[in-house]
DNA sequence: GATGAATGAGCGTTCATTCAT
DNA sequence: TATGAATGAACGCTCATTCAT
């Protein structure tokens, strides 16, 4: 009991500095200094080298978390996306339950250390190929133009991450842009690439 | 003459820093130290604060002068555009002529003052102006697919961004993105905005 | 039994310390971080700071402890030392049995605290009083000069102290500089000393 | 005159921080926080980094310049030396000249940066070269002790060296160990190397 | 106007020490 | 008693900004 005690408090702790960069990362971007950090999440400066040696190594760890997190929920992809039109829907519902995250990911991801650039990676691999192996089954049976996969692929994250990184143009800055133009967002997409036939209301 | 010497002179150092800041702040991005710039520059450190009170000023003086630039770039846009396609070529022109600095400022316009904003505004306002009429015009004649014209704007702007923004996935550090992909942007968004009856070869 | 056990169990834990400590300040100096001799004894940080409030008391409990071994040590000399020889050989015995630590003490003491002094007053006492006596008997019999017994006696720890303090010089930072320079440093300094008639070979 | 005027400055500020470094790093050792030395300079933290990039920087300078200084103090000793005993004294005036700082250096070497090492080593070697061939030209004469060079040489540094380095046992922490001992350190040590004919009074 | 040395607040990180368990 | 997470003062260093020349 006294061990799980000492044991449940220090991964409270952990769990405040890990939430609370999580929040603040999210809110005003990876160049908040450390002590900001501490400062919020209630405990001292030094408490937070105690649980990651080095900025960077939390930055590993929170990418790490995040990845995790955002890719299980990705994989659940699978097994609702019968068409695009699913599929495009359940990715805006994982993103949007991650927005604020995923937004400064995208945006400061050079700034990171190497290892966000593989979080970055591993999501849009997830992505990717799911969206290909739907895109690739509604090609074939023509209801989707035939043109590169990957390339549509690139439109699709290109105008949401447009909607994302762009936020401040699009709404109000403490809603969610993916909530708000989820719907045009959709609808345009599709229209684009389904054949005229298929016409997506 | 002394006057007009010193002037020269001023004016000299004024346009160097700006020179510099353009060139070191396109490679390396907005973070380089002004002591740095200052030294590229061939200039004192203090000369950047006599000509720019602070780095805030010089940043908007550098994306006003950019602003300025690419968009009068953009306005000879407008002359040579009777098809989507040819404005969209010329669009990727202006944006492989402004490359990196523009690739800098979509990546990084958060940390900027909120000047840069306008300047990005300023600019997207333009093309999506020239965009506006012509596909207008193109969705009249029933050669363009009935869709809302900003979300076809938006998803052209996305598409490119995205190349531009991940750069390092798509080509070697050094080449332009833009001139890479060229034809294969073009392409595949016209094929997805034009009617089938019209497609893009 | 109990009170036994934990009393065991305290002095075992103490044990680990000060030897841990001995062995790693004689190897890396007395700035190595408390929580690496935590570590390498196999006991927690904390433990330390309930054996020894304060660093300087684990510290003079080393110094203390050191002083009494080698002063243990030294007081053997006397038994065997019928020849500043033997003396000196002995002496060389005992710095070669304690070297690394004793290297430390004389090279950062003035780091340590007060204590540490006395403790290499102490240690110096001793020879020195042996040093004296025989070297007393030795002037009297006219085998050695007629000169001030406390500059013989600082010449002899000058020399020796020199070696210790610039071993990186004279040998391998591994091997012992005193096994390595015994011989030599004893013949050249009884030759100082003996008259001349009484050369040592 | 302009121009000189600001170098003027420039060169004042360093040489205050390179005299203050001097001072405090002579008195308390070269562990002192670079904020000391800046509070004493009557200079900004900052100021110092403005003229030694890093730490190590100022350290390698005030070694250099040190190791130069002492250097060409040493190189004075082979005009006077027409003896042992001349060398000897002369030795001890340069000593007692640069004694602060020397005893640090002896003392701290091994936490300095590598250059340190070439400056003790360069120090040496310059008193080892006049030693030697002074000595050399005794030993042949007859007036010294025939014993291996290097070894007598480190006898003398080693007895030097011992009384600089524990000072606080010979005399007020004030005065100059070498000041105070010089005729005793000198004596004896001729004492021991003259053949007994030619005793040292 | 141009200079560049000087400034000092702020950064990430270290480590002896404390204290609730 | 033993634990080890938590603490916070201190460190070397950075850099936009100031100001005497």
């Amino acid at each position: 009991m006294r061990v799980s005690t000492r044991q449940t408090q220090k991964s409270n702790t952990r769990k405040k500095i890990i939430e609370t960069a999580y929040r603040i990362f999210s809110e005003k971007g990876f160049s908040v200094p450390t002590s900001i950090i501490a400062k919020e999440a209630g405990v001292s400066h030094g408490s937070i080298f105690v649980h990651f040696p080095t900025l960077n190594d939390l930055l590993i760890c929170l990418l790490s978390d995040f990845g995790d997190n955002m890719g299980a929920s990705l994989h659940m992809l699978a097994k609702k996306c019968y068409s695009v039109e699913n599929l495009l829907k359940e990715h805006l519902n994982v993103l949007e339950e991650y927005e604020a995250f995923y937004s400064r990911l995208i945006l400061e991801k050079n700034r990171l250390p190497d290892e966000a650039k593989s979080t970055f990676v591993i999501i849009q691999s997830t992505v990717a190929f799911h969206f290909s192996s739907v895109i690739d089954r509604e090609i074939e049976k023509g209801t989707v133009k035939k043109l590169p996969i990957h390339i549509l692929f690139n439109t699709w994250l290109g105008l949401v991450h447009y909607y994302l990184l762009n936020k401040e143009f699009f709404s109000d800055s403490n809603g969610s842009v993916i909530r708000r133009y989820r719907a045009e967002l959709l609808s345009t997409y599709l229209n684009l690439i389904k054949k005229e036939s298929e016409v997506y209301e």
